[in-house]
DNA sequence: CATAGTTTTCAAAGAATTTTGAAACTTGCG
DNA sequence: CGCAAGTTTCAAAATTCTTTGAAAACTATG
């Protein structure tokens, strides 16, 4: 029996970069095999079945199962069909921008939200006992609180906005804040 | 015995700065109880001591002894001498842009820095395969993820250059970047 | 509509991380 | 010194997160 041409051991470059990925991926609040997974099918050169990245990881199917729908819902992986297969195949998505910036989004921008939300809230809590509270201690503790508060609010917005450039950045694709970042040219421009 | 005035008992604001803060920076993978401690020294008129934290937050002198030094290891948190005070009390770093940029720059640039020497060693070994290996399979499947890497490194390059822009626009707070990235003036434009 | 190939689910096992608290250790002072 | 307040350490316990794998659920044919 020919075995099929051996999808399932990888290169050790792969290796090496589904590693580091894995662990910039996990450093970063993702699961390590999220990294790893997209890693693999982000360097293959065709679409992988479930069953491919179980061989080529030596992960379990329902961790496989598990991590591509995942990454599904963070549309970093998609189902492919190949006609004449049953199975379902894989392919990551490689346009690593746009990626990234969805990602941010959805997940950082929720997250700094919150903290706005809350920041605010605190602020007008405060407020309120500025203008209520009649002992002076009490009082001046809440206005410390209150520009201590502010900064955090203040830093917390830019981060917003840092995240909008980004998305925005990469909406557009015209890359002025890749430029702005770089200095001079991104990288060999033709 | 006059109970001395409470500094246990933590205002609903400093619980939800704390707790939002709390969660922000496990989010970013700190513990919790970092950015939980680190919130409540911020909020706080005066130093704390170690058991003031330990009572404020209900957590064991273990884990509280634990967590300033690593906070004081991250600089965000530092000694303070009280006089005629047996105890060390701690204080916030309040300078926060200043904090943000040196936990960036030691926590996360080594960890992007790893990522491109990991990505410019992937490179020269396909670099070796193409100009080694006699399979023309073999060598197209090298160019591919040639050109899959270079991406990512590109990628990670461009998140180091916004990492030392970062930390360098901490050093001189002049804030180029800060505007480039709200637009115009921080906040409110309809 | 039965079946075999696939995928998904999920409770239990396993790992990893965090917290506890008592013991060991420091330090300043009588 | 020797003590006592204060801090740190660290092994064990608790908690949280991840993975496993077998069973259930799908699904495209014959």
């Amino acid at each position: 029996m020919p075995k099929a041409p051996d999808k399932h051991t990888l290169w050790p470059t792969e290796l090496a970069v589904s590693d580091v990925i894995g662990r910039l991926i996990e450093f970063w609040g993702f699961k390590r095999n999220m990294g790893r997974v997209w890693s693999v099918l982000y360097l293959s050169p065709e679409p992988l079945s479930a069953d491919d990245l179980r061989k080529a990881l030596q992960l379990s199917s329902g961790a496989v199962s598990m991590t591509l729908s995942e990454l599904s819902r963070w549309g970093v992986v998609r189902k492919v069909w190949i006609q004449g297969e049953r199975k379902d195949f894989y392919a990551a998505e490689v346009q690593l921008w746009r990626m990234i910036s969805r990602v941010f989004n959805e997940r950082e921008k929720s997250e700094i939200v919150r903290a706005i939300d809350s920041f605010e809230e605190a602020l007008a809590t405060l407020e309120r006992i500025k203008n209520t509270d009649t002992d002076p201690q009490t009082r001046a503790r809440a206005e410390l609180q209150q520009e201590r508060i502010t900064q955090l609010l203040k830093l917390a917005k830019l981060g917003k906005g840092l995240l909008d450039a980004l998305v925005s950045t990469a909406k557009i694709d015209a890359e002025p804040l890749v430029r702005f970042l770089l200095g001079q040219r991104a990288d060999s421009h033709p």
